[in-house]
DNA sequence: TCATATT
């Protein structure tokens, strides 16, 4: 209620479109009267953040339909460049609808010898369909699943209720599954935490406990992990029962088994490192950073460093910033997670070369050394949370950034040596 | 190699 209107007409026809570079000053009005240029607009909802309300850069613009969606994408996605914005729009389906508006069903224990041919013959007693596909391995053996599309949802609906669960293909014991396929949303979540559960069979032993690697039996797996892998969507979220059984053997049939424990898990051990060496420093070790309290000083300072704010404590001591005590970076509750503070002109540091194993945190501790750090943003491989190995530190006050670009720019962190220097900065400055 | 973000 407090909000104004609790969610806006979603037919089924109607198409939400995500779009991106967008300027934080620019009112959904604005938006609305710009996209409806191009096509058919029922409404734009700009993205804001949850606490501040302020725009995160992007909105929503809902089309009545499929057409109208398309035509705006086909005029607007990197066609035009906003005023403010440092490259041009993105303008594509929201996340899930393309799945929706596809109407697209996952099939499961689908016995290795059967063809399109028959799964057509089965399903299209349900409706038209419009797609079929059967998942095939490299001898062009059947996976046991295949992904199918109807014209329609009823069609789909139809065709699931009926079949899913009930349904025994031919010379089959277990009936088939039928259920709708993942969104691309589910695939990446599903993707990152497998991602997640190989770095955590890993676990930091570079920092104190590199023989502990050694030490796991082959097969570990951690508790929480099972199989790597959630049963789609859930089943309290589904609308019809799924025997959990064959779910999971469905998606057994996809998914590559957790492989052995081997050094493709570590890049780190060279092709001849085995784990009874562990107790020899790989070469890469050598100038590995140990993790998050060795950072606390990257460099020796120089005898004469000036530093750049009075400082109580000795070089060697673990806050060497406490007299400028940092909320944003450090302490407390504010973390500064998400929305990015940007500091003054000239107060804002691209890196690059950052260590791969570095968050934002253990980066905003390698700069702090230097002053006052608003932010600290490493930024991550949206699928995999793998580290780009570039982010952004801002200061306070551009004399910090500048003590901070002369001590840290070339230094050598890891293997490579960092490469540090001022944001480029794409506001064109006031015309006065 | 320069803030790409899904109410």
């Amino acid at each position: 209620m407090a909000e104004g209107k609790e969610e806006s007409k979603s037919s089924e026809e109607s198409v939400k479109l995500f779009v991106g570079q967008v300027p934080k000053h620019m009112t959904e009005p604005e938006l609305l009267a710009m996209f409806q240029e191009f096509a058919l607009v029922d409404e734009v909802n700009i993205i804001k953040d949850k606490a501040t309300r302020v725009s995160r850069g992007c909105c929503f613009v809902i089309c009545p339909s499929r057409e109208e969606a398309d035509k705006a994408v086909n005029a607007c996605h990197n066609k035009k460049t906003l005023p403010g914005a440092s490259s041009p729009l993105q303008v594509k389906y929201a996340d899930g609808e393309l799945e929706r508006l596809e109407h697209k069903l996952f099939i499961g224990m689908l016995p290795k010898n059967v063809s399109e041919v028959e799964i057509s013959a089965l399903f299209s007693q349900y409706g038209t369909i419009k797609d079929l596909q059967v998942l095939r391995g490299s001898q062009q053996t059947s996976k046991g699943c295949a992904f199918l599309k109807y014209e329609t949802k009823d069609q789909a609906l139809a065709a699931l209720e009926a079949i899913n669960g009930k349904h025994k293909m031919e010379g089959s014991s277990v009936p088939l599954v039928v259920k709708w396929a993942d969104t691309e949303k589910e695939r990446q979540a599903r993707r990152a935490q497998k991602a997640q559960s190989q770095a955590s069979n890993v676990p930091h032993s570079d920092s104190q406990h590199p023989s502990l690697f050694g030490a796991l039996p082959m097969g570990y797996v951690p508790p929480y992990n099972g199989y790597g892998y959630q049963a789609p969507g859930g089943y309290g979220l589904m609308p019809y029962r799924m025997p959990p059984m064959q779910s999971q053997h469905g998606f057994h049939n996809m998914m590559p088994h957790m492989n052995h424990q081997g050094n493709a898990l570590r890049p780190d051990l060279g092709p001849n490192m085995n784990p009874r060496n562990y107790h020899v420093a790989p070469a890469s070790y050598v100038g590995s950073y140990p993790a998050v309290t060795g950072l606390q000083h990257p460099m020796a300072y120089p005898t004469g460093m000036i530093s750049p704010r009075p400082m109580n404590a000795s070089p060697g001591s673990v806050s060497p910033a406490s007299g400028n005590n940092n909320t944003a970076a450090s302490s407390g509750g504010s973390k500064n997670s998400g929305g990015q503070v940007e500091g003054p002109p000239g107060a804002n540091l691209f890196i690059y070369h950052i260590p791969q194993e570095f968050g934002d945190e253990e980066l905003a501790n390698a700069f702090q050394p230097f002053g006052m750090v608003l932010s600290a943003k490493v930024f991550v491989d949206k699928a995999t949370g793998v580290s780009k190995c570039f982010g952004f530190v801002s200061y306070d006050s551009p004399e910090d950034a500048q003590s901070a670009i002369s001590m840290m720019n070339g230094f050598q962190l890891g293997g490579k040596k960092l490469k540090v220097q001022l944001k480029r900065d794409n506001k064109q400055g006031k015309p006065y």
